[in-house]
DNA sequence: GGGATTCGTGACACTCAGTGCAGCGCGAGC
DNA sequence: GCTCGCGCTGCACTGAGTGTCACGAATCCC
């Protein structure tokens, strides 16, 4: 996947004009300091074609979250119960990640705007909450006919996003170096850790005694689990871990 | 009511004239349907006293929420290192419970009125967000040295917000019905046994990451377990590794 | 006690986000 | 060719939020 060229069907130019335009601006002046007019002069669009495009100014900073949620709603309501729930959120979170680690310069400068500028922070806290409903709700419905189903639920969802958040902003203050999915996952299997039931159902694919290793399929959210005695040798588990990687 | 005489040091009666004209519109004819002038107009003041009292329109519907931050972040900073952490943040969210207990008709229907309205709902988002970042960042201080210091911190914090938030809106929904402190006693006391340690004087031995260990003693869960990504590098699970095992 | 100061308030003007509406270009179909 | 539909534009309007100035009352200083 070459990002851009090709692309013979780019539908709305337009919108792309727009979001490229408002960040030029918003970085070069500030947020505040520009406004919708100065966004559509440079795109060379009309006024009124901006919030055809995005309902409020700020949504022009979040181009795609919509997206990301439609796919995380879909994610959730495709797979059914055969996973574990707590498993199935955090695999959901990650496709959060994703979507940010697919542009990490973009991220980054999205993440300095919203630091800076209180309305931006605000709005995307209004996002973050759909994120959060959405996980919930799933595990209200995994939850149904437990002691305090709806209480876990909620917990546990905000349990998720905090440590999602609290990995993937780490990554974007180090300016996208590294890989934040390590970050992510080992926050997430913290979560995991916490709430998860070790199996259910069918088990979770992964396991073994010493270490584990599913070899096939190519899955994004392929995760290996690997379990070692606390006092092994650092050398030895490295050792353990090439061998269950297939690699070394 | 003869409104005047009485009262040698009600010093603003201006503002609380604001906030009952406001919400007598609101639940009248909808929060949008109001503008500032009408309220105004009812509160029989000029429309440049309104923002002198509140920045903005949303605010005059959560007009104590910046005195119980106050209060919150002031009882944080007050107890030292007497007590433990989890159970420290606990009894600050019950601060915000109090606050809502005390006028249960007023918290019923602002309720209602913030989940009608997008609007009112991100800004109480906003304002929720800043209760849990104090409530972090408390946390984060105790854990400094810790493996994972600010990502228990921030979980912690999420999860205490969160059960607040759940057992407070069960209450909000049944329109002030019961003893809100049961319920949220309750959904912090799932909070605390999943979290807290249940007691301390020295902090805990030794705790990793991704992994669950008591150091000490040959206990069957003195294992670690590291999970990640298949397609992670290798050198960032080692890191991640040495992390969890508490040393490097 | 009288004049200067300060502070809270009101009134006017202005910017800018967001919306409704009417017109205009442009490709598709009968 | 004419029309229908669609997307874009321009224009006018509402309403939130801000800067500024004028007025009145309480205060202070002499």
């Amino acid at each position: 996947m070459s990002s851009s060229s090709a692309a013979p069907a780019a539908k709305p130019p337009i919108r792309d004009a727009l979001v490229a335009a408002a960040f030029r601006l918003f970085l070069e002046r500030g947020y505040e300091q520009t406004t919708v007019d100065d966004i559509v002069a440079l795109a060379g669009v009309g006024r009124r074609s901006f919030f055809r495009y995005f309902p409020s100014k700020e949504d022009v900073v979040f181009p795609d979250h919509e997206r990301c949620l439609a796919d995380m709603t879909a994610f959730l309501a495709a797979g059914g119960a055969e996973h574990e729930p707590v498993r199935r959120v955090c695999d959901a979170a990650r496709l959060v990640l994703r979507m940010y680690a697919e542009n990490p310069a973009f991220s980054v400068q999205r993440y300095r705007l919203t630091r800076r500028v209180p309305g931006l922070r605000a709005y995307e806290l209004s996002v973050v909450w759909r994120y959060e409903r959405a996980l919930a709700e799933y595990l209200r419905a995994r939850f149904t006919g437990r002691p305090d189903g709806t209480l876990r639920a909620d917990v546990i969802a905000a349990a998720v996003v905090a440590a999602h958040n609290n990995a993937l902003r780490s990554w974007l203050r180090s300016d996208g170096k590294g890989d934040p999915g390590a970050a992510v996952d080992h926050a997430l299997g913290y979560v995991q850790q916490t709430y998860g039931r070790p199996a259910e159902g069918p088990p979770a694919p992964a396991r073994a005694g010493s270490a584990a290793a599913g070899a096939q399929a190519g899955r994004p959210d392929d995760v290996v689990v690997l379990v070692s005695r606390r006092d092994a040798p650092l050398w030895r588990v490295v050792q353990e871990l090439e061998t269950a990687l297939g690699r070394g």
